[in-house]
DNA sequence: GATTAGCACTCGTTAAATATGAGTGCTAAT
DNA sequence: ATTAGCACTCATATTTAACGAGTGCTAATC
């Protein structure tokens, strides 16, 4: 167990190299208006925080920088659940108001905005449109072999695709798909739309199959493109002011890893917290992110679930005031009305 | 006027430092087979060239490297058009026949091919839509106050957006409007359909007035998101593999340079040219790009004039291969049947 | 007259030598 | 339990020297 001072040193060394990104010495300690100890007293109790294994330090005669572990302790202990600012996520959420009504560009701007307010990368995924239901299927002819049809989700979202019949098809013949699989197939959730398709060309008549198989098969291979998830990257360039992305080899793991939108969308969707998570350096469990901390959590738009945001910084960003906004950003979202 | 062997120098030089990135001496030139003079000589001629701007030294004691005069005119003069190979490209259109038949997806593709081919960065841009026409209105009803806007061009690109009514619409209103709008506006120019519905409003009798322009306000608000150019990067790990760009001085307004969406499309669309083309260091006329290379293109798929395919590398890139590449690339398009 | 060998000179690069100073751990005094 | 004092460590910065690739010029050669 840490005793008082204990903590008060290790919060100061955290505070310190928060802001510096230099090792934090005894002697800088000991000058703090809060820190009233002598330097050696300092030392003492910081070998003890590095026997915890608290700290660190990256040569012999260098100040002490916090280990993975000490993030966490402070993360845990010492970053407190701060109230929501209401002025501030006034303003937030005023600015969001301002931007547009459209969800995606809502989307985007609140990675700005959150971006902005933190100086660190965002990333912010839209829904995952696998969940949502279909609440209509269109088709509209271009001319007389091309088409687009059209899926529109209960949310809003819409999927397009031009398809192409290899032969004249009867305008009957596509109005009858189109209403039988609006008849049949609305409320299904897009993820399984695919298969659902696929059981009703079973069902059908044979003397009906020869005539609409065709059809529903090509609506079904349109279906069948996994549609991702939009996702939005926010001031990416933040990270060229990290320190400790001075470096190639630091600077280029991260920017090859955050360029790959698969593998990056695919890392948010497992993700499986819906509140605000800090995760630190090496528990991302991803080489590119372990001298990273992602701060993430799940949002809501206007009332209902919608996606994830996360907050990628250096191990040595501002929990606190990662926290505290990424915080007033969700809020600011969750009150964010789609209508007027 | 350059003689024959100050013209071999010259394009030694060049073909040296675009492969080795670096500076070239007289010594190292004259071990090569193709010329066979002495390193005095070749230094004299060497003086000559610099006089005449073609290339210059990094310092006094440094091999020679091709200033930008010298690389225009190594490509004007000494990159010969090349053949298309009939068996690469055939390679080429097939690889693109396999990933998809979708516009989109195939110009990613192609833009990712290039990409791997060259070991440049590349951007491909889509159609810009604002060239294509109306080919169709719709509305999809989702709920009594929420529904779809659709809006598909003569290319079968769909722009879709959720509008919100402040009170409920009848309707036979919202169909009567799309009747309308469909009668009197397919075949218009995506460009300009904002100012011609303002103009179909303007022309509604007045007891219709009240009753539609609601509804086509709401509409051509729709349209008057400026719907942005699909915009694709290839390959953009790439340039770290380059010599030159190995510094963050270099690297970092390079990088912050390509990912500014808005600002590379606009400027790709500002490209006025049909055929491939070379633009070389600063005669892009932009800082971020001084000490690259751009070979553009603009590009047919099935045909039709579709978009513009650029691949960026540093000043020292390999325009022989690069312009080949492009030809190819570019003629494989050409080739590729969106439909069966 | 064109080409080439020879040589002094330049200057960026690398390596070794040295100095600096922030910070530590330990011991002894308070 | 705290603090002053001091020897010791080690990354960083600075200086110096050695190196060598390449040049320009001159004089000899074809």
């Amino acid at each position: 167990m840490l005793t008082d001072r204990q903590l008060l040193i290790l919060r100061a060394i955290i505070d310190d190299y928060i802001q510096t990104a230099q090792p934090v010495g005894s002697r800088t300690l000991s000058k703090r208006d809060d820190l009233t100890f002598s330097s050696a007293t300092i030392r003492n109790d910081m070998a003890d925080l590095e026997d915890m294994g608290l700290i660190e330090k990256p040569h012999t005669s260098a100040g002490r920088i916090p280990s993975e572990i000490g993030y966490r302790y402070y993360v845990d202990h010492l970053v407190e659940k701060q109230m929501i600012d209401e002025q501030e996520t006034g303003r937030l959420e005023e600015r969001l108001r301002q931007s547009s009504k459209e969800s995606e560009i809502l989307i985007r701007q609140a990675a700005d905005l959150l971006s902005d307010l933190t100086n660190y990368t965002t990333v912010a995924l839209g829904p995952n449109s696998q969940m949502e239901t279909l609440a209509r299927v269109d088709f509209m002819p271009l001319d007389e072999r091309r088409g687009v049809v059209l899926i529109v989700t209960d949310q809003g979202h819409v999927e397009h695709r031009t398809v192409m019949f290899e032969s004249r098809v009867a305008p009957e013949v596509i109005e009858e798909t189109i209403r039988l699989l609006n008849d049949r197939l609305v409320g299904t959730s897009i993820g399984q739309l695919k298969i659902r398709i696929g059981e009703e060309v079973a069902r059908l008549q044979l003397a009906q199959r020869q005539q609409y198989e065709n059809m529903m098969q090509l609506i079904q291979s349109t279906v069948g493109i996994q549609t991702p998830s939009s996702l939005y990257l926010g001031g990416k360039k933040n990270i060229f002011n990290q320190p400790e992305f001075q470096t190639l080899d630091t600077l280029r793991p991260f920017l090859e890893w955050i360029d790959e939108q698969d593998r990056l969308t695919h890392w948010l969707e497992s993700l499986p917290n819906r509140e605000i998570y800090v995760s630190i350096g090496s528990e991302n469990g991803i080489v590119a992110l372990q001298h990273c901390s992602v701060i993430t959590s799940d949002y809501t738009l206007d009332g209902e679930t919608f996606g994830t945001i996360a907050m990628i910084g250096p191990t040595r960003m501002d929990y606190r005031h990662g926290v505290q906004m990424m915080g007033q950003i969700i809020e600011a979202l969750r009150r964010t009305k789609l209508d007027e």
